[in-house]
DNA sequence: CCCGGCGCCTGAGGGC
DNA sequence: TGCCCTCAGGCGCCGG
């Protein structure tokens, strides 16, 4: 299920491929997944690729937008046009393909059953969104409402790579109060006046709270809390301030080291070239119920459910 | 405020 | 082997 750090891996792959291409042509296959008028997009030229919390924005010519959320299985993937002759295996087979070349992709099938809209650009590539669950979503959106949705809806980045280059990512450990867009910044101070809102709220689902912080969903979660060893169960209202120190470097942490490795492929999370994240090796307790718990406690990860959610501790290390 | 449950979907996996 | 049932899960929404 992409998080941010897939969603963050989708988005550079994107920008690699689609910006400056312009749209010719948008196929609906899920009516229900398009939500606006697919005319006021088709002829305009991608500007930019941005990401905020699990959404994705293509930023268009004349004010315009696609947002999409992959939700639970959704995909964005590229495919360049034209056809390429491969030489596979022992080098006597040999076959045509059509659209993308096959040197990393070829088993993936597209259009497939869960294609729910393809976008053809000018130059004959094409931009693919599956979604085998049908939960996500693609809007047509103007600037400003497409702002509204970013200021309103979602709480602080925990992390600031979206338009930074790598070696400004500094910046990140440098927040303290406020940031020039009037959006709250994530950090002890925050956090603890958020906590004073819900403060009978259970820790696991403050973290998940896309208002309150945006982009960690429930892999990442139970990951970062078993980092700070904190028991997801804990109440808002009784995570001290070195706890929230800890929390904080831990969601910053896991999700950095996520982008690295690509995100976590779970069931159907892969990145804009149809490839595979490497983040599952790295996970200590997401899915790891009756594994002993990494940290060595000599204690059992165990699997219970926290506000409908599968949550995976170690309730020996966790406190 | 907090929690549980439903709905949206479909494939995987367990029970028999 | 195969059918049926349940469940997962992001997120909005509703009711207690």
């Amino acid at each position: 299920m992409p998080e941010l750090p897939e969603v963050e891996t989708i988005r550079r792959g994107l920008e690699r491929r689609i910006v400056g291409k312009t749209i010719a042509d948008i196929e609906v296959k899920f009516p229900k997944i398009f939500v606006g008028k697919k005319s006021e997009v088709e002829g305009l030229k991608i500007e930019k690729v941005e990401r905020r919390a699990k959404v994705l924005a293509l930023n268009l010519k004349k004010g315009k937008n696609l947002l999409f959320h992959l939700k639970m299985t959704g995909q964005l993937i590229y495919r360049s046009g034209g056809t390429w002759n491969v030489e596979r295996g022992t080098g006597t087979e040999q076959k045509q393909f059509a659209g993308g070349h096959p040197s990393h992709d070829w088993h993936l099938p597209l259009p497939n059953a869960t294609t729910a809209i393809i976008f053809s650009f000018n130059d004959g590539s094409k931009l693919y969104f599956n979604d085998l669950r049908r939960f996500g979503w693609c809007k047509v959106l103007d600037d400003k409402e497409l702002q509204k949705i970013f200021d309103e809806e979602y709480g602080p980045e925990p992390i600031r790579l979206a338009d930074a280059r790598s070696h400004s990512s500094l910046s990140d450990e440098a927040q303290t109060s406020e940031s020039k867009t009037g959006q709250a910044l994530f950090n002890v101070d925050y956090l603890m006046q958020q906590a004073a809102r819900f403060p009978n709220r259970k820790i696991k689902q403050f973290l998940m709270d896309q208002h309150i912080i945006a982009g960690v969903g429930n892999i990442y979660a139970d990951e970062s809390l078993f980092a700070a060893k904190i028991s997801p169960l804990r109440k808002a209202k009784d995570i001290s301030k070195t706890e929230w120190e800890k929390i904080i470097v831990n969601v910053r942490t896991i999700l950095k080291f996520a982008i690295e490795h690509g995100g976590t492929t779970d069931s159907d999370y892969v990145n804009a070239d149809g490839e595979k994240g490497g983040m599952q090796d790295y996970l200590k307790v997401y899915r790891k119920a009756g594994e002993k718990c990494p940290g060595g406690c000599g204690g059992k990860i165990v699997r219970i459910t926290v506000g409908g959610r599968g949550t995976h501790y170690c309730p020996d290390c966790q406190k």
